[in-house]
DNA sequence: TCTGGGGTCCTAGGACCC
DNA sequence: TCTGGGGTCCTAGGACCC
């Protein structure tokens, strides 16, 4: 199986777009602006050598890196790069699991891998003028750990036999599937390695972080992973819109506005798909960031712009009208398909 | 480090039913 | 009439990923 995910994706499709900028180091994210509220999405190699990390807050980034070229995201134009490449990936003669706009996993037959994975890079370096990296594994877990070795440009192979000689000196994080909340609860139990955790036993997994996802990330440690390579198209089961504003909300009547205006955002985004929503959530974070979220379900499925924002307006009852607001989210969650694929996740 | 926006899944408590 | 056990649905929150 391999794993192929874009060099900097979102950064050298807006390299691509305006090509006075290569070698520059870019920063995009938010509204391009790095004094508004908003975070990094990514940075170009260059940036990243002043130390601008995705995630990071734009004010941090411009500190770091005062001459970097700050962009807007620009949803629309990744969408359309991330078409092409895979559709040209599926071309290659494989099964493809889109991931993202920039990652996708391969199923593939090949007497030899690495030489498939740098035909790959080459095809869709011919087509998008992108780099990519590529992992190649034994499953998709490794498949996917191995591509970070191998950026950028690069192919890595990860497999049962490098497993433990790679990984199991690298802390619980490196785990597609461990943050940093369970990195740290690990470490409170004395595991801190991917070695460790493997050996751990699972049973103490089972009942210091429950028994589905304690044994979950031992498997993980182990690198086993028994998932199929998956070209089912992707069907949402939720669809929701948000917005942090640059100043805090705190007229109420301008609050139920804003909910009405994200409700019909929703709503439109759910019309498109043609699914009616089961259930709407409304989401409230008060400054300075403290987040809570309400949510109802419907009498009955619905499309009904007006039923929709009207559940939303509703929830808004659940909340303190006299506390300032820093975002609004909306969102809408529809009724499962017959043919809904599961997820990945711990469902592996 | 003054902390986006779009998603997914798991957990746990309470309601409710038999 | 001081109380079981199992199942399902609803809801809020948390963690993770790109």
């Amino acid at each position: 199986m391999l794993h192929v995910d874009l060099d900097q994706f979102v950064a050298a499709v807006e390299v691509l777009h305006r090509p006075e900028l290569a070698g520059r180091p870019v920063v995009v994210g938010g509204r391009g602006d790095p004094a508004e509220r908003g975070v990094v999405s990514t940075a170009s190699y260059e940036a990243r050598e002043y130390g601008v990390r995705s995630g990071m807050p734009l004010r941090t980034a411009a500190r770091k890196c005062p001459d970097a070229v700050f962009l807007p995201v620009d949803g629309p134009a990744y969408e359309e790069v991330s078409g092409t490449v895979m559709q040209t990936l599926r071309s290659l003669d494989v099964v493809v699991e889109v991931l993202g706009w920039d990652e996708a996993f391969l199923g593939v037959e090949a007497d030899d891998p690495e030489s498939f994975a740098r035909a790959v890079q080459v095809a869709v370096l011919d087509v998008t003028q992108l780099h990519c990296s590529v992992g190649i594994g034994d499953n998709k877990l490794r498949a996917k750990l191995a591509t970070d070795f191998g950026k950028p440009r690069g192919v890595f192979r990860l497999t049962e036999e490098n497993w433990y000689a790679v990984m199991a000196d690298r802390p619980t994080s490196a785990l597609w599937g461990i943050g940093r909340k369970t990195a740290k609860r690990l470490a409170g139990l004395g595991v801190t390695t991917v070695g460790e955790l493997a050996q751990e036993d699972p049973h103490r997994l089972a009942a210091e972080l429950g028994p589905t996802m304690g044994p979950w990330y031992r498997r993980l440690a182990r690198g086993v992973d028994t998932s199929p390579v998956d070209a089912t198209p992707y069907v949402p089961r939720a669809r929701g819109r948000e917005t942090t504003y640059q100043s805090n909300l705190t007229d109420w009547a301008e609050v139920e506005a804003e909910v009405r205006r994200l409700a019909a955002q929703v709503v439109e985004d759910l019309s498109r798909e043609g699914r009616p929503a089961v259930r709407v959530g409304l989401k409230v974070r008060y400054a300075p960031f403290e987040t809570h979220t309400a949510s109802a379900t419907l009498p009955a499925a619905t499309n009904r712009a007006e039923a929709i924002a009207a559940a939303a307006v509703g929830l808004l009852d659940k909340f303190d009208t006299s506390r300032a607001i820093r975002l609004l989210g909306v969102r809408a969650e529809m009724a499962s398909p017959p043919t809904a694929r599961p997820a990945s996740q711990p469902n592996c």
